[in-house]
DNA sequence: CATGAATGAGCCTTCATTCAT
DNA sequence: AATGAATGAAGGCTCATTCAT
């Protein structure tokens, strides 16, 4: 799954299945208890397996959060590939991925929560590695808002605003005690992106 | 300070003087380190006192970070209150509410980040009171554009797009490896100033 | 030993082994400092084993106080019972118990000091666990003596005669430092029960 | 109030007044806490006075004990010296002896339960000095026995026995979950008046 | 004399990590 | 490969004692 974890197990499919089982266990707990408090003991259960097995996948509790993270981003990532289309350049398009977009984080709060917080947790070196992944996804919206408003917008215009929508996605899960008491989803997405609209319309006058 | 430390000490001023040199000192450290990597010896060493000092003056090791939280809280309050003219309903005075507060942030990113990282730390309680706080501070910015464009916006606009700039001036920080590589400052400022502004512009159309 | 102490560990004999480990090692640690002076670590090391291993076994530093307890009261429920002879009621009976209880608390004068000194040091729940335990204890000599002379006393002066007969044995260690400077144990356990017996005659006249 | 006790200051008087503030304080709060869960602010407080004060008349924590040690032995010593009438051996001055004690015991239960459990508490060399005390409570009774009975019983079983009643008297509070459960005090007081009355009686014989 | 703020040694407990089976 | 018992470093917190005012 990532060659920074190494384990001295060869058998892939079986380290492949292992790890697989390990995040999904960990994001769980994680939501409940955040990466601190979790212990490994925990974090083995919530696999399905022991404390030494744990150690046999990993080498330092760190790893299970870089996983975690990773997968997150993978998922995130997969998943905003599959709903957007590269090559349609028309406002529809860009209604379409923002929507997604929200719609993903919604349904990914926790997991969103987790990278949040315990980013600072991890070593530098991973810390860089989870940034540009997220790069890489503010990277995705850019597209998809220069594609859609090329001929509005300079590059860096298009940057802010992509960052923008991203955080704003994030925030939705992350400062859901505020913003989920006043505005639904749905509403939360309209409204957005009637702004984000409206930026755009703007500019182009 | 705050009443819910408590200390066994009754000297209102040196109370005072003391949790302000813990606070001071515990921001530093927590930049370093974050809270949970710093440990209550560094924590009286950054205050400049002993352990059993640090002690007279709190109950728990999370009593440090809330009383940071707080402190970070009350001085952006301050600051933006000085600033902000109630009673102008210009666009100047939003132009001047928005810049100050960026402005307050890039001067106050690191207590800001750890405000962001470490809020779940804190038990229940003082989790709620902070984003008490953090309600409020959004209210200001909420005051201030609905008085420069109350007939243009809806209150449900209104509270959204405070939450926006909020939330980009906090982000001006926390997310400084990705945006203060790609803007400086001013950049940063004038161009959300200038995207709020067409947000507005477009809904009074 | 106990269901009061949960441990982690699952393997019962294992966990058996090392309970007795560590009751044989703290009564030995208890009878120089007290429960009190006692530190963890002396308790685990008098044990033979490492912090980190104690607290597998234990929760709290009050389980290893309670398991010595316990431990104690079974040593001498047990070995009362494998003297008493139930169905006798002769006087020889009585005698034999008498003499036996006498000298399982000469042999066991130690821990019978830390039981009596470190009882308040219990949970109020665990306090009453072992003072049921002592109950008991006295519920056997008033048995022995009720069959010895059941005609001759009523109920309520069996249950004081039990009563100071089994003070009188804890005595005998609980205040070695009068009662042993002037009485062997054999002059001690001789001369108390004579006084039993007059007691016993006098109410029969 | 004891040579033991080396404090800086001077005045007698006020030393007097001090320290017995400080033992009629501790022994308060000794009954609640005991003497090890007791912390000497706690103590200086309920003495009426703070901790750099309560460490101008003692100079450890133990001190405190000793104090309240030596306080309760005096005051049980001082009130069995005005009861027991030396010069009678009437049968009568036994009984009034008896039963004085048992009511004095009824009245300290408290008192002396704290002496009985922190005893070992104190060092060595002033563990002697209070065993000492004892020694001479026990004395006490040895010659109310042996002025009633002095034909009767020979020297060793004197001691015995006023021994037995000494602890009997003790017990009354210490065992008291179980002895007050059963006996009233006016119960345990002839009952085991009695049962020492028979003792004597039958040698007697 | 009295005060109480300051000190730091020392305690209990947790938990990541290892390793023999 | 899997297990889980063992380990001990490290952390949070308390409290007896001191000392400057």
């Amino acid at each position: 799954m990532d060659h920074r974890i190494t384990s001295s197990t060869k058998d892939e499919a079986l380290v492949k299945k292992r790890l697989n089982q390990l995040q999904k266990g960990a994001v769980q707990l994680f939501k409940q208890k955040g990466f601190h408090r979790a212990t490994t003991r925990e974090i083995a259960k919530a696999a399905g397996f022991s404390i030494g097995t744990l150690y046999e996948y990993i080498r330092k509790k760190e790893d299970v959060l870089f996983l975690v993270c990773d997968a997150v981003h993978d998922e995130v990532k997969t998943r905003m590939e599959n709903v957007i289309d590269r090559n349609s350049t028309s406002e529809e398009a860009l209604r379409q991925a923002v929507f997604a977009y929200f719609q993903i984080m919604d349904e990914m709060q926790d997991e969103v929560l987790i990278l949040y917080q315990e980013l600072k947790a991890l070593p530098k070196e991973e810390q860089e590695y989870v940034m540009q992944k997220e790069r890489e996804m503010v990277g995705i919206l850019e597209r998809v808002i220069s594609n859609s408003y090329a001929n509005v917008l300079d590059e860096k215009n298009v940057k802010l605003v992509a960052n923008n929508v991203y955080v704003q996605g994030q925030m939705w899960g992350f400062r859901r005690w505020l913003i989920q008491k006043e505005f639904t989803l749905q509403e939360y997405m309209e409204m957005q992106y009637q702004l984000l609209k409206s930026q755009l319309a703007f500019q182009a006058t």
